[in-house]
DNA sequence: ATGAAAGCGCTAACAC
DNA sequence: GTGTTAGCGCTTTCAT
């Protein structure tokens, strides 16, 4: 039955009808046009259409409106449950205005610069940027420039001017984590990144509350690992496995999905959490009010801004605005333990 | 900068590079074809493009091709790391091929019909089906009848034919994670799902487990929640708060994610997994080697099989198998707390 | 070795 | 009220 019988054109609608392609297309776009057509016509073309399961051609629409009714969300994975979040976000507004949803992860800076150019080949409308933009801010003003909306979410150092950059104070978050960790108690503390260098701003702001609290940032309390939750284990592992100076009482993790691998390593190693060692995560992920022990972690909600602004953009609803600040916050939860603690390990 | 100057169209380079259309096609099409255009003449039209920061139009190209080189995957929620990993493949084995991935999340019956009309209008050269195609089967032929390759991953009851059918036993699943607990000596068992009613495969299966071991379902052990993380989670406190029978001693989770709400909510009452009780999900998902206790469950991989059947569809490599039984096994991790000892690296 | 022209399926002026 | 016509930007015969 599945006879590769080719899809129906609004010609062989307008046939069927006894009307022409113009009258098809009136009625069937379901628009105020369709009232400069006779009721006994409409009948006739929705009969058609129905019979022939009709359905539009997308390409040719686009193709000649010059516009998609779809974007594209630009992610750097989807294992991350922040990237799924965004995405979901995006899917759940789209779908509101008719809007479909494109997804493309790419996960290395060469990938980034392939997508973009892909999406220059205008299949968008718009663009939700989730990867860090810094070494294609040039491509991103190009995209722009060929009408294609584009919002980014957080951006490191140099944006492209005149793109929105829905950005969160990360050296800011970075500091708020470490500094609760420091308010229980804690003195060594260890950080898990993905990011192997000590300039990026997560870090900077975990360096600022250490050297506020007179402490040190420690070489091996510092351990890198892919930015999954392996990763994060690995990192964990790599930490604790460091013999070159005391334990760390305290994790900070670059975010929730790495948070889930220490959490998960500090376990198999018979190491309470919190009560050995506390850990924080970065991005208030849904999963992380869902762990043993839940989470605590910095909360920011950008998502929803980001979306909202990408199709007042495409809505052609000037935004003059181009940079907006979300605001971030602390959420406790478990595994940094609530109270002032002081384990007797770290008392002098 | 980024002002609003139309995309350059190959007509625009043909200009630029003092040649035609069809040349400047020949060129950039970068296939065999252009070996019958002179080199000087290619530098040309590479250069111009190059200056134009020409990227030829998809929509244009895909009109044209009758192929747009793209796939849709069909998921019912993206916050189910199952379905998150199924995107997660298709993309990676798409960007070998030079495909892009196009995502849509169809959380109800209508919005799947909703989205398979979409999909008829041409958009994209395949899909994969991670939706219960049931009431849909007939739209699922119009859209192969389109010459739209489709692969259904899994499927409750009657598919359609000649759809390439990635599926699991699932009653089997059901009735080995039940076995296993049964094994380990548990005789009250709980079971949380999505799923309202008790004629689907997966509790079908739990329950020919119960009776082979002369055990009776019980209705108090029974609870429904949303398929979310809290959706197990309150199906659990369901479970434990009824008070008709007693607690039972184990849980079977619809999946994964609703186990992991499980597990979250058990510790939160202080119950301890596995000793006082024992859970076991479905699906496999990398998270669950992650959780706290990590996760028993049944583990099938009919991804990468989907994906793969899918673009061989696509590329015409004729597949007259249309249904592939993908095997599934118990994975056991700690939730069940086996007493067969796993070497750790069984325990990711 | 290169170009002219037709057409993919649709929409929107612009007739009538 | 309805139809004719001209493209949207691309690829591809078919000439030259």
């Amino acid at each position: 039955m599945s006879e590769k019988s080719r899809a129906p054109t609004s010609l062989d609608v307008a046939r069927l009808a006894g009307a022409s392609q113009t009258t098809v297309s009136l009625v069937l776009r379901g628009r105020g046009d369709a009232s400069r057509v006779s009721k006994p016509t409409q009948e006739r073309v929705f009969e058609a259409a129905r019979t022939l399961n009709y359905v539009p051609n997308r390409l040719a629409r686009s193709l000649r409106n010059q516009a998609t009714q779809a974007i594209t969300v630009v992610v750097p994975s989807l294992q991350n449950p922040f990237f799924a979040e965004v995405v979901s976000q995006a899917q759940a507004e789209a779908d509101e205005r008719g809007f479909s949803v494109n997804v493309m992860v790419a996960n290395s800076p060469a990938k980034v610069r392939q997508v973009l150019s892909y999406l220059a080949g205008g299949s968008v409308d718009g663009v939700l940027l989730g990867v860090d933009p810094d070494s294609v801010s040039d491509q991103i003003e190009v995209l722009a420039g060929r009408g294609v909306s584009c919002v980014i979410i957080q951006a490191g150092g140099h944006l492209p001017s005149n793109i929105p950059n829905i950005s969160i104070d990360v050296e800011g978050g970075g500091f708020m984590a470490t500094q609760h960790l420091i308010s229980l108690g804690h003195r060594r503390i260890g950080y898990i990144t993905e990011l192997d260098n000590k300039t990026h701003k997560k870090y900077l702001g975990f360096r600022r509350a250490l050297n506020g609290a007179g402490l040190e940032a420690c070489e091996a309390w510092f351990a890198v690992g892919r930015n999954t939750m392996s990763g994060g284990a690995e990192a964990t592992q790599l930490l604790l496995s460091q013999s070159g100076a005391e334990r760390p009482t305290a994790i900070f993790a670059y975010n929730d999905l790495m948070a889930i691998g220490a959490l998960r390593v500090l376990r198999q190693n018979g190491i309470r959490v919190p009560e050995d060692v506390a850990v924080v995560g970065f991005d208030g992920t849904t999963i992380g009010a869902f762990t043993n022990p839940s989470l605590t972690t910095i909360s920011h909600e950008r998502n929803a801004l980001a979306v909202e602004v990408l199709f007042g953009l495409i809505m052609k609803r000037d935004l003059s605005q181009t940079r907006y600040d979300v605001p971030i916050s602390l959420t406790i939860r478990e595994s940094c333990g609530s109270s002032i603690k002081m384990p007797k390990s770290a008392q002098h």
